[in-house]
DNA sequence: TTGTTAGTTCGCATGACTTGCAAATTGGCT
DNA sequence: AGCCAATTTGCAAGTCATGCGAACTAACAA
């Protein structure tokens, strides 16, 4: 993962000015393992930077996607996580704490059967849903990320 | 996929009243492979019971998807896409076009790496991005299904 | 056939998440 | 210090989906 302290370099090549709220919002994504919404990091910013909007939150999270810094990952429900890890890898919903977890596969599938040839392939996003380890083990003391929200959207 | 005959015995089974807008979503739904949005469904819905409620057709996609005749499909982007499709499959979405279509894929997918034991996996999602046949290939005539909005949610 | 009633439909309000817009502010340069 | 385009911000608006209650009806009984 880049470290925060290539974020003049990244926003300067962009030709995008180095404001205080892009500072301070890009080191706390790198800083961050959790996929935390656009809400989450806004509640996290606000306590360094108390009058920061969550518009801007949105908006710089927009452009570092658009930059390629950043991905943004739709996991099935509810807002979208924003996660600095650009490697391959893909992900994992605990369904009963809502943590997201990035993980890497055995293989990237592969298309199978009629009009598989044809498609140019650009990209295979993979969700597992299930039980973390900690929730899965009801003996030891529940796990500090909680899910806020049920959220059931699908 | 289960026939439309069946249908009085799926809604009976679970006290359900056989209701001409369950008939006719139930129908529309097993004769379209499209992956058709609520919205989507209500149009089609519309033009054979003018006055079916777009409410309605929320109501009754989300008691199938609770019975476990259809699944709500998440691509990344826009609206839920609905699919009676229940087998193991999983889905390709032409970037281009819009369409969604059911795929197989080589082998599901295993997680890897530290913590991927204590793990209790439920479901994976595996979803393609891409060009379908058709987009991939600018001498034929376009396809026939348009992606009407962009909806870049990501 | 009619009556009863719990299950349904429907429209509107509301909610969650995100983006559009324009006025005020500010970083980077001269 | 001063300029100006980029940025931030608050609010309005948009998209997708659900909550709610009044009106309606399928299914069963008499």
């Amino acid at each position: 993962m880049r470290p925060p302290a290539q974020l003049a370099h990244v926003f300067r090549e962009k030709q995008l000015k180095l404001t205080p709220q892009r500072q301070l919002l890009f080191g706390l994504l790198h800083e961050n393992e959790t996929h935390p919404t656009a809400e989450g990091l806004f509640e996290v910013a606000s306590k360094q930077m108390p009058g920061i909007s969550l518009r801007t939150v949105y908006q710089t999270l927009s452009e570092l996607v658009e930059m390629g810094e950043l991905q943004s990952v739709d996991v099935g429900a509810g807002a979208a996580r924003f996660d600095p890890n650009m490697g391959d890898h893909h992900h994992f919903v605990c369904e009963s704490c809502g943590a997201v977890r990035d993980v890497e596969i055995s293989s990237t599938p592969k298309m199978r059967g009629v009009g598989a040839e044809g498609c140019e392939i650009t990209e295979v996003d993979v969700v597992f849903h299930g039980k973390c380890g900690r929730c899965s083990q009801p003996t030891k003391r529940s796990p500090g990320q909680q899910a806020k929200k049920a959220n059931n959207r699908n």
